[in-house]
DNA sequence: TGGCTAATGTACGAACTGGTTCGTTAGTCA
DNA sequence: TGACTAACGAACCAGTTCGTACATTAGCCA
């Protein structure tokens, strides 16, 4: 999450368009994953902006406007990460490792990310679903990862029938799951998904677990 | 979740305290799975019972702890299937599987508890910690993972080092996923992960994940 | 340099919301 | 059968919350 730089205020007022609109995101970012959509407090975003509530109606439209501005930006991030994602010099099993680490790293990363697409679950993708931009985000991720599969496939490494889109759901979820239900996971069975003293082996189990899956011997089958 | 029967109201008041505390909690979980804990409204919860607001209070002493009385509804209920698994006279791989299936099924089939436990963690598990009942209920399907897990490695049929605990976040972050982000996946990569057509491929992809995690030649390691 | 507009700030209000006050009644038990 | 209490209902209140009407100014361009 790119954040604002804190330039000492002149004393009078600023104008400057770009910048007043993008402290807004930022503070709304934290706000909407502190509280949730509707527990998030329109006026809480603008007391810790150097602006004025007025200005989240004048650049955003509403609340609602706002929180799917928020997902742009934050949906924004995790694609350009994938973007810079390098491997396909790799063979097929470090390769995808090393994609796999990619995204338990992103996620370990951005907490918030995790409680908006949370948040986002709980009203139904309605503001995704609103947002142009996010239907046609795409994902950059998908087509190495099609690569890759082909790929292993091809040298015989990979005996699994996945497909793209179904292994970044699964590995995914396993990211996913370890962040978004750590206090909940941490009070019932007592044990912190992230403690730092764990993060290597959990690292090393989403490896081995999708390796472990793409290359199992189906000879049985 | 346990459903009260609706008997027709016979005009006058009735005095049900075990019905009129049961009927909030039916709808109170409706409530808080639909709009989350801010989203939520007291009024509304006593709207859709055929009691008022007044016993809401009566019973639960206020939102908050009406919210946890829900959790704690909804955690037994898992807990009581799990305690109806009955897989120790199967070979180590089919009980395994036969487990994974039984998580996959419950969560598939109570999208409102994925809800809640999605709601709690953006508050941080905090319910959870303020209830005594949740916080020893505990979870008999560790115990029967950690059996199962004994008498594979026994008989040699399983390589990898995983204890309880880490295998059923394992299970579970599948399971989660599948469900937690059904609208959120669906609306960015056009998929429906919980579509009917497709419910055998990821349950089948489940239990392979699992399987060949657990069993995967480790030879060269 | 003067005017024009994008950008900004202040103050306010209507609707909502969690929680409470006060009064009522059904059922039971001595 | 009468009194006592657990269970219940209606109305209300104080604080909050999103959104807006109105006033103002910085900075650019003719």
């Amino acid at each position: 999450m790119t954040t604002v730089e804190e330039p000492a205020r002149s004393g009078g007022r600023i104008r400057d368009a770009a910048r007043t609109r993008a402290e807004i995101l930022d503070v709304a970012t934290q706000e909407f994953a502190r509280a949730g959509f509707t527990g998030a407090r329109v006026d809480e975003i603008a007391a810790r902006t150097r602006t004025t509530k007025r200005m989240i109606y004048y650049y955003f439209g509403g609340k609602e406007q706002l929180f799917t501005a928020v997902l742009e930006r934050a949906y924004t991030v995790i694609r350009q990460a994938e973007q810079q994602l390098d491997v396909e010099h790799l063979d097929p099993v470090a390769a995808i490792r090393r994609l796999a680490e990619l995204t338990f790293d992103h996620h370990e990363a951005h907490p918030d990310f995790i409680r908006l697409v949370s948040i986002e679950y709980i009203h139904e993708a309605e503001h995704i679903a609103a947002s142009e931009a996010l239907g046609a985000i795409g994902s950059p991720a998908l087509d190495v990862i099609g690569r890759i599969l082909a790929a292993g496939r091809e040298s015989g490494l990979f005996t699994a029938d996945v497909d793209a889109v179904d292994l970044h759901a699964m590995i995914s979820s396993f990211c996913f799951f370890r962040v978004a239900n750590r206090h909940t996971f941490g009070a019932l069975f007592g044990r912190d998904l992230v403690a730092a003293d764990q993060r290597e082996h959990y690292r090393t189990m989403l490896g081995d677990m999708v390796i472990a899956y793409l290359t199992a011997d189906r000879s049985a089958d």
